[in-house]
DNA sequence: CTATGTATGTAATATCATAACACGTCAAGA
DNA sequence: TCTTGACGTGTTATGATATTACATACATAG
């Protein structure tokens, strides 16, 4: 993730999802898993907006396109995302976003505007070696961190001057 | 917070609750806020370990002892208590754990043991700072931000070796 | 004393998540 | 070819977490 991310900036979205989606669909099948049609129309919508979705909203979306209409419908097709690096989970809202950078392997930090609800992925490797480093002093050995920050996006700090 | 943080180390805890409790209440004077029975006890109930409690456990502590025993008893004396800085909510529990330096304003880390659920509160100035660092080159405003770790603490680590 | 704001109690409901089991498909090996 | 086993999907039921709305009590200032 060399560059700032690209969320809060206009672009071409339909490009950009239609990108992750390609790598989704290369990486799923360079590893052998498998993209099953509700597993890749679950990453379709989460990728159709920069926000994080609800389990039950996704599985609203499922329910009037044929699929089941049962809440494990939508848990295990995001589960499998998430599992496969192609989704991330934003504690904070319990909710789910599509994966920007899908193959380049990072646990980024999430940036969470409170008023247009995007969600954004900024790199956070510094963030957890700090993390890392405060917890080994504890003795504490991490094993997966969440960072997650709350705020404002440009355009929002935009409208609200 | 200038020493590693003692919660996984064995230490005279009715001492460090008591220590906790006391700083509550003259905080609470101070400022004016009201440390009400139920706020108090919640308090206590949330400082006999170093774990974090959902709310339902501590609402059913409360109704054995004569309080409410309906989910808004919990949670507002719990939303009390984390407005007031007397504890967090550790958003990967979903549950509530007392603060360990009341008064101290600050912003920690969290350690979640994933064997014996202890958590541990760790300076995250250093983390936080990076992240927003790297959320200002993407033009966001952070306001508040989540940093949970997950992991071994140092007891599960002996013990699993 | 009484008006006001704050805290508490309670009912009802909303929201988020998982367990357990049935059925279908498909590919590997007998 | 048949069978078996793994996996994915569908469905029922339930569990876990959280909030809205309204009623009642209680402290304190005026």
């Amino acid at each position: 993730m060399p560059d700032p991310d690209l969320a809060f900036a206009t672009h071409d979205h339909a490009h950009c999802a239609q990108d992750a989606l390609a790598r989704a669909e290369a990486l799923t099948a360079a590893t052998g898993a498998r993209m099953t049609p509700v597993r890749r129309r679950v990453l379709e919508i989460l990728l159709e907006e920069h926000k994080a979705l609800g389990a039950y909203d996704v599985l609203a979306r499922l329910a009037t396109e044929g699929f089941g209409n049962q809440p494990p419908v939508a848990y295990r097709a995001l589960e499998f995302l998430v599992d496969q690096g192609l989704a991330h989970r934003i504690q904070r809202l319990n909710a789910f976003t599509a994966c920007v950078h899908p193959g380049e392997d990072h646990a980024p930090a999430f940036l969470i505007c409170r008023t247009c609800h995007m969600v954004a992925e900024a790199e956070a490797t510094a963030a957890r070696q700090s993390l890392d480093t405060e917890a080994a002093r504890a003795g504490f050995k991490v094993e997966r961190s969440t960072i997650e920050a709350l705020g404002l996006c440009p355009n929002c700090q935009d409208a609200a001057a």
